[in-house]
DNA sequence: CATAGATAGACAACCGGTTGCACAAGCGCA
DNA sequence: TGCGCTTGTGCAACCGGTTGTCTATCTATG
């Protein structure tokens, strides 16, 4: 069925048709309503495709997915994922997938130039972050999730300053002693920030930042082995972990080495996983609604691609959750 | 830039610049090469949606992705879907997720309704598969990674039957004591798979199975907590856990218990997952190449899809890596 | 040398929508 | 009553490809 066959069935002109479905042009109510109706009873849905090839639009939007093995933060991809999935569907657009390795394009030029999606959406932005780079170069519509240098970018984030910060005041002001931070890889812009948090959460409590109990690019067990041992000889009361993955590196670390949390040493982390979840004792952790950012994302890529105007924006979902492992 | 563009500066016609680029029909070579030339030094690439129109295709296949929070097997998943994004590449397909809660076919019937795309791909297939049942009924092409209970339709896997008899019984020749199975959600199919396989590996090695030392439905830390209390009672040598949530269940258990591994207790997995890459002691378990395994689907989909015949495939891309926990 | 058959390429219809423009009917107002 | 303006609808071109059918040219054959 096309809107042709609705039309002769209707004895209208496939012009009507597109008007009474689209809401564009002028239209009387009373034709618009029975088309609507006959529609809606033959459960007629107009081809995407060819109504895509009309407006050169596809109606699919990609994201971008960060495809190194240790790298990616599924369970956040995930949930932003289902944010973007439920926001698209809305407007009948759907999310396509862009494979995307390192800090390579990958992918993104075929799927650009072949004109397979209306906009992309980029997560966890780094420093120098190459899709960004090229779609900006292309000047194609995209939003990132995660701030970037350029100002041109529409971003969208938690906010992992705010976030970082009030967890480490919150710490600060409970008395657990020195506070170490254990960061992640500094080429993601998150790492920069929540690192700016934890400075300022310690000022904010009146305690003045030791750059020397900072480590970044906590990637492997036998580097929070070394980490470890320097903690201990510094007589850190409380390490706070930048993510998950790094604060199960620790875990690991102290249960070998026969540190007993929260009695040697304290610990709290971002985000708090599955993984987590199950651990004991229970870790202090900060919980970020990772879904509804991905709702944000996409609706502000639809209103970006629909040529509205779109502003950046910050949101606050999240929450300090204190357990056992910071008591 | 459009064919007719490209047909114009040659002058020649447009359906000589189609044929020349998709094979297809009668042309001569030197005319092929000319226009293949032409479009290559241009960078010129047909639009897909306009050829989507015209062959009422969207060179785009859904992947079905359970949005459970608590069930998916997130790397299996990711690794999936890098093997079929790479073999879809090459035939200039993309991936579009079809998020999907619980045995409901969610936003499946948008996407098939609205012709979104050519196929779909389904992953971890269920005991009565909502999706599986939609798509037959709809006569959609499909393509299930894991057994269905429906003839009709085209499935891949890995041979988890063989693999698990293989790990049962080369545990069993190593003398580990009696073996118990500790098993996921009984809906589905996999896990009945690999329960036929630890029947027959434990057969084969000379060993009568023995149904209460096996258990299913380990979702749970209590739970677990409860079946380790059975297991020691019933003197049990060594734990195959079905995956790799599963074990990391287990270990949290017996280290609260005090149970060392390997020497009070045995412990293998399947999937050797991040999680268990990192455990102390090693994991044995079995390493599935699940990469191979999203490429092959997607091979077989768009064979299918291009109308060409598709059996069944059963993989054997995994490999039985022992490690301290069995010693 | 005439003719049949093969071959290369062009024409035009088609896929299923959108949209600029033309036109007729209905209305208010002088 | 006549005029201009608004409103509702239709026509046909267009988006950018594919493909069935037809023609012109070339080759092989008796």
């Amino acid at each position: 069925m096309t809107i042709d066959d609705v039309a002769k069935e209707l004895n209208i002109s496939k012009t009507t048709v597109s008007r009474a479905i689209s809401g564009k042009g002028r239209i009387s109510e009373s034709t618009r309503s029975k088309v609507l109706a006959y529609i809606k009873e033959h459960n007629f849905k107009p081809s995407l495709i060819a109504k895509g090839l009309a407006e050169k639009r596809t109606y699919n939007i990609a994201v971008v997915w960060p495809a190194d093995y240790d790298y990616v933060d599924l369970p956040f991809f995930q949930s932003c994922v289902m944010g973007m999935s439920k926001a698209a569907a809305e407007q009948d657009t759907d999310i396509l997938i862009c494979m995307v390795k390192g800090n390579d394009i990958g992918e993104l030029d075929r799927i650009v130039e072949n004109h397979k999606v209306d906009g992309v959406i980029l997560t966890r932005t780094l420093i120098n972050d190459a899709p960004a780079d090229y779609l900006l170069s292309q000047n194609f519509p995209f939003v990132a999730i995660g701030s970037t240098e350029d100002k041109r970018t529409i971003t969208v984030d938690n906010d992992h300053y705010e976030a970082c910060r009030e967890l480490t005041s919150i710490l600060a002001l409970r008395k657990v002693g020195r506070i170490a931070l254990l960061g992640g890889n500094t080429n993601h812009i998150i790492t920069r920030t929540r690192y700016r948090g934890y400075i300022d959460g310690l000022k904010n409590a009146g305690i003045e930042p030791d750059e020397d109990i900072v480590y970044f690019d906590v990637d492997s067990e036998p580097r929070m082995a070394r980490i470890l041992a320097e903690l201990k000889k510094k007589e850190i009361g409380c390490a706070i972990c930048m993510d998950d993955m790094i604060c199960e590196l620790f875990l690991t670390c102290t249960r070998k080495e026969g540190i007993s949390i929260p009695k040697d040493m304290r610990v709290a982390s971002f985000y708090d996983s599955r993984v987590l979840t199950n651990a004991n004792p229970s870790i202090t952790a900060l919980h970020f609604e990772d879904r509804h950012l991905g709702q944000r994302a996409a609706d502000m890529l639809l209103r970006l691609i629909n040529g509205e105007s779109v502003e950046n924006e910050v949101l606050s979902d999240y929450e300090v959750i204190l357990k056992e492992s910071t008591k």
